[in-house]
DNA sequence: CCAAGGATCGACCCCACGGTTGATCCCTGC
DNA sequence: GCAGGGATCAACCGTGGGGTCGATCCTTGG
């Protein structure tokens, strides 16, 4: 009896790659695909999986919050969240909604593979990177599994932050910026400034290269003009 | 015998990472390029031209109307249409048109230089997804055209700043690199200068835009963590 | 042999950037 | 009313990055 795994990821790219690989495998097969959050609890509606692979950013619906309402349901199938960066904020909210496991997607396929077949057969599956944190914040408490109401965590930044954010990443100059969102450009070294510290990076560069490993911009979707 | 490249997009950040990876062949070379349908017409009055790759969204005049325009006079060069969706009617208009071909921008490198190859020795090349559905309705038609060998060096890079770049295209800094590749900080700073110089960018922000756009990196090659 | 180009490094200068602090204004919620 | 958060802007400052010039070493090709 192969797992039945369904795949969630707004790059279509990123799903094919995937599906080779589960394809590959004898004792999986990819039954299902959806390219947001809404769109996968339609399918799970309707078809059998044992496996969600999740990625968290997402249009639509976030990848925390659909794998929040999937695991409410009865007889669930595990979720494992897939994402681009070791942010801490991902990886507890995901696994505070419920997910089996969380990981990177840039681990080794064969690591991969096995996390889906840890969290088939009931495990627990955490990027080691993340596990140290894991502990370290949530130990202490332990025993409460509920869910809190608040859901800003995914991308705390506010809407004008993200907005400069999407100009850092196609390449424009505080100045830039300024002069496109008719702004001081004080006011843009503020919001870069707390950009930065909030997502922890260093600079504008590595803002770009997250942007872009995200799917926050993606290649050819207009990044200029 | 290099095949004489036209580049037409509104985004110059695209154009210039085309051009870096043409100037890489031996057997290519840039030798035009327009933000737009009316520059292009302008331009291919005045300059001998083998292939043009063109995009579809473009302001003023888009790329299909500026292809018909193209291939109904005498002597036309080839037209490689470029988009970033994968849309029937943006295939099936543009062929219409003339075109030579239809790929998408995300095509790895390799495929589009083969598919610039294809065309300008006559071949009609369409993305593999659409190819399928394109049979059944269509037949290429293909006129012909030959022209001269020439030199001109646009912004080759060498090996060593190619290298330098995808280093810089994850994000890191000059110490980083220095360290990554064993080197002084003062000669990576020469690369990088000389890379800037060479592609036409301001700074190493546009680098990391470039090298998404143009596929040079994707997204999920596990960049940065 | 010599010329040319690439790779390596140093010194210098300038400035955009990022960090910090502090301020004003507005809106929302208690 | 007040507190809080977001958005806006200013001044300061240290640093990394980019531009420029020059230098040495090596390989390649004529």
């Amino acid at each position: 009896m192969s797992i039945r795994v369904m795949l969630v990821d707004d790059q279509v790219l990123l799903r094919t790659g995937f599906r080779m690989v589960l394809a590959a495998q004898p004792d999986m097969e990819v039954v299902a695909e959806a390219g947001d959050g809404v769109e996968a609890l339609e399918v799970l509606r309707s078809t059998a999986v044992d496996v969600v692979l999740m990625d968290v950013r997402m249009p639509k619906l976030d990848g925390v919050e659909a794998t929040r309402r999937i695991c409410s349901q009865p007889d669930a199938p595990k979720v494992l969240i897939l994402t681009t960066f070791d942010l801490d904020e991902y990886a507890f909210s995901g696994l505070k909604a419920g997910a089996s496991g969380f990981m990177l997607k840039d681990v080794p396929p064969a690591e991969l593979l096995g996390a889906i077949r840890s969290v088939h057969s009931g495990d627990a599956v955490v990027a080691p990177s993340t596990t140290r944190r894991l502990l370290d914040r949530f130990s202490p408490m332990l025993p409460s599994s509920g869910r809190e109401p608040e859901r800003k965590e995914l991308g705390r930044l506010t809407d004008r932050e993200r907005e400069v954010m999407m100009l850092v990443a196609q390449g424009l100059s505080n100045g830039e910026i300024a002069a496109r969102l008719v702004l001081s450009e004080a006011t843009v070294k503020t919001h870069v400034g707390r950009i930065l510290t909030k997502l922890g990076l260093r600079d504008r560069v590595q803002v770009v290269v997250l942007a872009y490993e995200t799917g926050l911009v993606r290649a050819g979707g207009g990044a200029a003009g």
